[in-house]
DNA sequence: CTGTTAGCGCTTTCAA
DNA sequence: TTGAAAGCGCTAACAG
């Protein structure tokens, strides 16, 4: 915060009161326009540019929504956070981006600090570590969860987030219509609701096509290091390594995508030859890869743009009733399939 | 920015003043232990974080660095962001993400936005289209630049970027080294400055091997789309339709390499059997391409932290010299060159 | 060690 | 249509 020209120089250079002056700020009420006109050139002469904090103290909110994320270099956050930002811009709100590093210490940190930061909302892509708090919190300042539900009798808030059932559902029901039998499955931990859904999407058509997945199902790898992409290569390794290799894998989403593309590519592991491979999301970049997956495609920009419609309209009103909104991902057909 | 507890509660709810209050919270001088207990306790019954509108209004900074960059969804920024904010978190800063699409207009809006933000200081990868106002600017706000000159006499700031003219003539010295003469060259709009000192790297090491290039030098495109990976492709379509196609193609960033790729695909083109291709600057997941450049490495933490590191000194005291620092970057072989 | 108070820059009532 | 003045929540002299 360099030295800096106030209101008061304005009001000073233009010879009017610093209301004046706020008046024609804020294009508020009548300002008769030659004194109009001289404040605007005060204003241009003097290089003025109005304290944002003073006024955020004044009017009590700072036209800010927070996106507190996992990480702020995924390519799946910053193109839901374009979405977000086509929403609110023309609103005259700003983004401030967060990320967690899926730490649930740096999650609590930021959260205070957006608490001082008196920020308008908060979309979150939590942690999962902080139910309790979070759900405190969500009576006092508005939250929109992204794509990480919280189960928590006291949340308040909206959620959305793609049909993750439906759409492993789909992607294992595909493999079992190429006639695979042995599918594993790479996923991420269990207690974030994303990775739940796809799991029980996953059961669920295995168990349609007759096949039980229990927990001695011995095709399935639960990855916690909270590094998507390592949990990828490490499931990976893990299930082509086994006495027993499946005949396709089932990865939960792009991150442990490509890091099993890595372990398949470093052990020179043939897709779909060695083993057929399906993965839930978009990938960045997934027509230039060595395989071009066959995925679940989802609208990323649309997420995002719904995250900062239900924002604004819990901004305006906290106490509506919570929603869900679930987008429904598109089959994308690539070259890592084949059948048995 | 929710209806919220101030201090005068947390003062009123432990029995002291406001002043002992402020004191505890910001761990000034020296409070009764038994008092600082008192007011903890108030403080986290009550549920209290301090408005830092007000605290800024106050104190007259923010602790805030703008990062202004062409696409904040590119992994080039989002990974140097990364850098910066290793600096700065330890510093109590934070960061605000902005992007300008590479248009003048937003960039100038986002300055403006920030003035009254009153960030503490702004790190700037330019559209290259305000630098007369960003010069003036530049006295009143600390201004470092990310990767793009600002040439103009009044500007006030430092500058981190790489050794573009050495990485692109290296890149281009392997080329020749291996046989190629009709060496093609996709680049961006030359009014940026890395695109020009890349240009020049490119022009010397020809001129070194005895080839004139100059503005009737066929094998050139220069993009001017504002999307680099557009001007890639198109690029590359330029040079492969054209009657005589070179026997290799310098791409100037990864954005540029990834479109052209695209097009080489699409077209079935095979790299390197029917035409050789470098890069400069690593690209996103390179080792899972289906051909992985040569390029010429550059470490963007490094390039962060080194602009977290000047911005933090720029902010106590912005009236130290104009800095430059360059990064050299290294040569990483791929499989997408081979000998003539 | 603690409290009182002025004032940061702005918006907004209220009066004129 | 304009101005005076209170007050948003906080920090930092200053006094005690």
């Amino acid at each position: 915060m360099t030295k800096n020209v106030t209101i008061k120089d304005v009001a000073q250079f233009a010879k009017v009161s610093i209301a004046t002056v706020s008046r024609v700020i804020n294009q508020h009420a009548s300002v008769n326009p030659e004194i109009k006109e001289k404040v605007l050139k005060a204003i241009e002469e003097l290089n003025y540019y109005p304290n944002n904090a003073a006024r955020s103290l004044k009017i009590q909110n700072t036209r800010t929504i927070a996106f507190l994320v996992s990480d702020i270099s995924d390519y799946f956050f910053t193109t839901i956070g374009k979405g977000i930002e086509d929403v609110i811009r023309n609103l005259k709100y700003n983004i401030m981006f967060c990320s967690t590093g899926n730490s649930g210490e740096i999650e609590l940190e930021y959260l205070k600090l957006l608490l001082e930061k008196k920020v308008d909302g908060i979309i979150l892509n939590t942690t999962g570590k902080n139910n309790e708090y979070i759900s405190e919190l969500s009576h006092r300042v508005p939250i929109v969860l992204s794509n990480r539900r919280i189960n928590h009798p006291n949340f308040k808030g909206d959620f959305v987030d793609f049909d993750n059932f439906g759409g492993i559902f789909e992607l294992t029901s595909h493999l079992i219509s190429l006639g695979h039998r042995d599918i594993g499955v790479v996923n991420g931990p269990l207690f974030l609701s994303t990775f739940k859904e796809r799991y029980e999407g996953f059961v669920s058509a295995m168990k349609t096509a007759g096949i039980e997945v229990s927990e001695q199902y011995p095709f399935q790898y639960i990855g916690n290091t909270y590094s998507s992409s390592q949990d990828g290569y490490e499931g990976a390794k893990f299930l082509m390594e086994a006495d027993v290799r499946p005949t396709a894998i089932v990865l939960m989403n792009s991150e442990i995508a490509f890091g099993a593309l890595r372990y398949f590519y470093e052990k020179q592991i043939k897709i779909p030859d060695d083993v057929s491979i399906v993965s839930f999301g978009d990938m960045f970049n997934r027509d230039l890869l060595y395989i071009r997956p066959t995925i679940s495609y989802t609208n990323l920009k649309g997420i995002g743009k719904k995250l900062g419609e239900l924002m604004i309209e819990r901004i305006e009103n906290n106490d509506i009733v919570n929603r869900e909104i679930r987008f429904t991902p598109r089959i994308q057909y690539g070259n890592s399939t084949r059948p048995l």
